[in-house]
DNA sequence: TTAGGGTTAG
């Protein structure tokens, strides 16, 4: 027995509604809405008796009230006095299944019209494999594969596209190649369905082999590889083939430009950015819920919390993951009192907010130190709105306490969590220890660093250096020797700024840069200026073991520094400065940065590897809170 | 009637 559905969408009647008699209005009325063979039996005993055609009869109705009641030979019975063939009757109806609630409705119906040989046709076959693929249901999928060769449709290519698509969802990937190898022909769907494939599986490397070797790419291959390049983390490689997509002519629509944005929020690319929004804008896409969501997230990633705002306060509409996106931004800009009134806004609204939605707030809360709303807002997702907390939510709680300097209660909320805790949580309390100096707990969250994710360096780094400025030089050594033997390597910090579409690197102490004596020059300069502001050198962030004139000579080449300059000398007096840096930005740049803001007059935005610092006439916007 | 899209913790 079929389930029951609501909704279904099958063909209206053509019918005159004027100039009826009462009885024959029942009769028109029964006509659109019988809902039962029963009532269906009446209309047909009603038509013969008025010597009315049994063509008037819906056939798609027809189908879909008999496969409800099993009343199958009626049904036939029927189907043999119209016009319409029997066979685009049951189909009407295994559409509707198969993109119904039920879609294993449309498998049963086709087991029934098996039993009665109705002949199916490569209509009937579609709508199977599509409740097949909704059900990623790969057994009944090979079943009904089986039929098509039987059937000989296997020349057909949008049935083989379909049940390639089937193995792909469903991990059969040998199936899949066999299918693919064996197709006689292939058409542009073919390609994008194997991509596909080999992007969710992160074989990029494939996938891009067999995109360069698709012929006739269209702009679903080029947006498919372009996003396959974000998902995996070559924002670059994204870039590089979107603009090669421009240059071959193909034009991007609304899926392209999400991907495309992304990938200019992933560099901070704020150039390709602004152009992608012109262009969305003249393009009408960014009426588009998606398109919008992902502009603010491009600006918040580049910087602009204003013209995320902006992309926010203009939209006509917003779904929750507008409003997340929004919240997360300001958190992660450290206006946390704004994301907090703007899910106020939100639920007076009546917008629900999901679990991302939270990450989000305690993220807001854990950068500025609202302990207590935060430790608010996680019982309240749970007993207001009945969302249970995921990891993520366990480590900004974490985050939250570990910030503040409740490492005790940290890490009794680590040992009392529900789930096991991952290295992301036992990273938040390390981190936490650095700031507040305790290495008893610094050395407990690496004993489980150490076996969850061995390869990590930033753990060892940040132990070694709570060691080393707690003048434990022994044990920074011993780290460093475990980092060694492991074969783990320190990143090298970098920053880097982009000017005119030109993105210039810097790494910690280098000295090859052609403007290099002019960026010493300056720096000196700034030095001075900066040292009558009461600048003093934090040589304390130089984790080394040298003497404090050469820790200074260090210092004084930062990544960020030497970045900063270059974009001081050429840029326009005004102009902002963007820089972005891979780790986090040092203690010693965060004083400085704050004093050239208010030399120079500038506004500086450096993004680090977690958040915002906006630096403006002497402050940065984290409040020091970091 | 088949293929691609948005927010998230160290």
């Amino acid at each position: 027995m079929l389930s029951t559905v609501t909704c279904l969408h099958l063909p209206p009647l053509n019918h005159n509604t004027d100039s009826h008699t009462p009885q024959t209005l029942t009769a028109t009325h029964l006509l659109h809405s019988f809902a039962s063979p029963s009532e269906l039996k009446q209309l047909h005993a009603h038509l013969i008796k008025t010597n009315s055609p049994l063509t008037s009869l819906p056939p798609s109705r027809i189908a879909f009230v008999c496969s409800l009641n099993s009343s199958f030979s009626y049904a036939r019975k029927l189907f043999q006095h119209l016009e319409t063939p029997e066979t685009e009757a049951w189909n009407s109806c295994l559409k509707a299944f198969a993109e119904g609630n039920d879609p294993i409705d449309a498998i049963l119906l086709f087991n029934q019209l098996q039993s009665f040989c109705v002949s199916p046709d490569s209509f009937t076959l579609s709508f199977v494999l599509k409740a097949c693929t909704r059900l990623l249901d790969v057994s009944k999928g090979r079943g009904i594969h089986g039929y098509v060769e039987k059937l000989g449709f296997q020349s057909n290519l949008f049935l083989m596209n379909m049940i390639l698509n089937l193995y792909t969802l469903c991990g059969g990937e040998r199936d899949a190649r066999l299918v693919f190898d064996k197709m006689p022909q292939r058409d542009v769907v073919t390609w994008n369905i194997m991509i596909t494939q080999l992007v969710k599986r992160g074989e990029i490397k494939g996938a891009y082999d067999l995109f360069s070797q698709t012929p006739g790419r269209s702009v679903r291959s080029w947006t498919l590889m372009i996003s396959g390049f974000v998902q995996c983390g070559k924002p670059k490689e994204a870039i590089g083939l979107f603009l090669e997509m421009e240059e071959a002519g193909v034009k991007p629509n609304e899926v392209t430009v999400v991907a495309v944005l992304a990938a200019c929020a992933d560099l901070g690319d704020l150039d390709l950015g602004r152009r992608i929004h012109e262009y969305s804008n003249q393009s009408g896409f960014s009426r588009n819920v998606r398109v919008s969501n992902t502009l603010i997230e491009m600006y918040v990633k580049c910087g602009c919390l204003e013209d995320a705002c902006k992309v926010f306060d203009g939209m006509k509409e917003r779904t929750v993951v507008s409003w997340s996106a929004m919240i997360a931004g300001l958190a992660m800009h450290g206006q946390a009192e704004e994301a907090l009134r703007l899910f106020s806004e939100m639920i007076e609204k009546g917008m629900d907010p999901n679990d991302v939605t939270f990450v989000g707030l305690l993220h807001a809360c854990s950068h500025i130190g609202f302990v207590d709303q935060g430790r608010e807002f996680f019982t309240s997702m749970t007993n207001d709105y009945g969302i249970v907390p995921k990891i993520e939510h366990y480590g900004c709680m974490v985050d939250l306490l570990s910030r503040a300097g409740l490492l005790q209660e940290a890490h009794e909320f680590i040992i009392n969590m529900p789930i096991k805790p991952n290295s992301v949580v036992w990273g938040a309390l390390l981190g936490g220890c650095k700031v507040h100096k305790n290495i008893e707990l610094a050395e407990e969250a690496t004993k489980h660093l150490s076996e969850l994710d061995p390869l990590n360096d930033g753990y060892y780094v940040v132990l070694s250096n709570i060691y080393a400025e707690a003048q434990r030089w022994e044990d920074t050594a011993r780290v460093r020797k475990l980092m060694r033997e492991r074969g783990v390597k320190k990143t090298p910090g970098w920053s880097s700024i982009t000017l005119d579409g030109v993105v210039y690197e810097f790494v910690a102490g280098d000295e090859t840069h052609p403007q290099d004596q002019e960026i010493v020059q300056m720096w000196e300069k700034l030095v001075e200026k900066m040292k009558l502001k009461g600048y003093v050198p934090n040589t304390s962030v130089v984790l080394l073991d040298i003497e404090e004139g050469q820790k200074e000579k260090f210092l004084y080449r930062h990544s960020e520094k030497l970045a900063l300059v270059f974009g001081l000398i050429n840029t326009l007096p005004g102009t902002p400065i963007r820089i972005l840096k891979n780790l986090r930005v040092c203690e010693d740049c965060h004083a400085a940065f704050k004093l050239i803001s208010a030399i120079v007059d500038r506004e500086i935005v450096v993004r680090d590897r977690n958040r915002f610092h906006c630096f403006k006439d002497g402050s940065c916007s984290c409040k020091d809170y970091w």
